[in-house]
DNA sequence: CCCTTACTCAACCGTTCGGTTGAAAAGAGC
DNA sequence: GCTCTTTTCAACCGAACGGTTGAGTAAGGG
């Protein structure tokens, strides 16, 4: 039980119910039975979602009397946002170098003078 | 194993040494024994972590002799951040409207006459 | 003071996950 | 035609996951 934040946050947001979740906690803070209320599961299944949700950093619990209410903590999701675009803007960098090269080397049209110069040479 | 295709992302990037080897192909396209090299797993363990980026559709494969060769799919990454900007987004809104709603709430002070006006009573 | 509400803890259960080993499949090279 | 390389398939294993039920804890409300 002792993964990397990262792989924590995309464990928990892996789960569709939980995704839901963190949705409608986008919207307003709630409590956990008023956060179990639209699933067709336990309140306990449900507090465990929250828990995950919890220990990934996603979310932040109060007290109201018996009540624990549910607050969305988003700053987390700059953790993967940042990890995505990272590896996203490398393959991309690496498309577009194939896009030059693929540019550099064309037709090969031995009727056109202008494609017989060839870039770099070896 | 009917997961929808957000799901099956997330639940593919959890793990650190898929997420590494995304970052290892977003460099360049490997094949799975090169792929797997670094790691103190066995090859197998390795093509069953490729299958799983597969079918998150983040990996094509294609063939060369024996060797299939793996290459990176960076466009489902939008689907992660579409779906984590939205909801950033609503929560940042939240945050900025309860920044508005203390900032309409002053000090309260009784000596200052212009905060014993409040809007929207009742 | 009960009693109800709101929630967590604990134990259990079936399935999935990440890993292993062993064997098979598919090609290239001599 | 063998053999070596590269990869997958299949069976298995222990741990973790998502769910359950049942009991326990904490705090208001009659």
């Amino acid at each position: 039980m002792a993964a990397d934040p990262l792989s924590r946050v995309f464990a928990a947001l892996a789960d569709p119910t939980r995704r839901d979740m963190v949705a409608r906690l986008a919207v307003a803070d709630a409590t956990v039975g008023q956060l179990a209320e639209p699933y067709d599961v336990s309140v306990q299944a449900v507090s465990k979602h929250l828990r995950v949700l919890q220990e990934a950093g996603l979310v932040t619990r109060s007290r109201d009397a018996q009540r624990r209410p549910v607050h969305l903590e988003a700053e987390v999701f700059d953790l993967m946002t940042a990890w995505i675009e990272r590896y996203r803007r490398r393959a991309e960098e690496r498309y577009r170098r194939l896009d030059d090269v693929l540019a550099s080397l064309p037709d090969d049209d031995p009727t056109d003078p202008t494609t017989t110069e060839r870039g770099t040479p070896s």
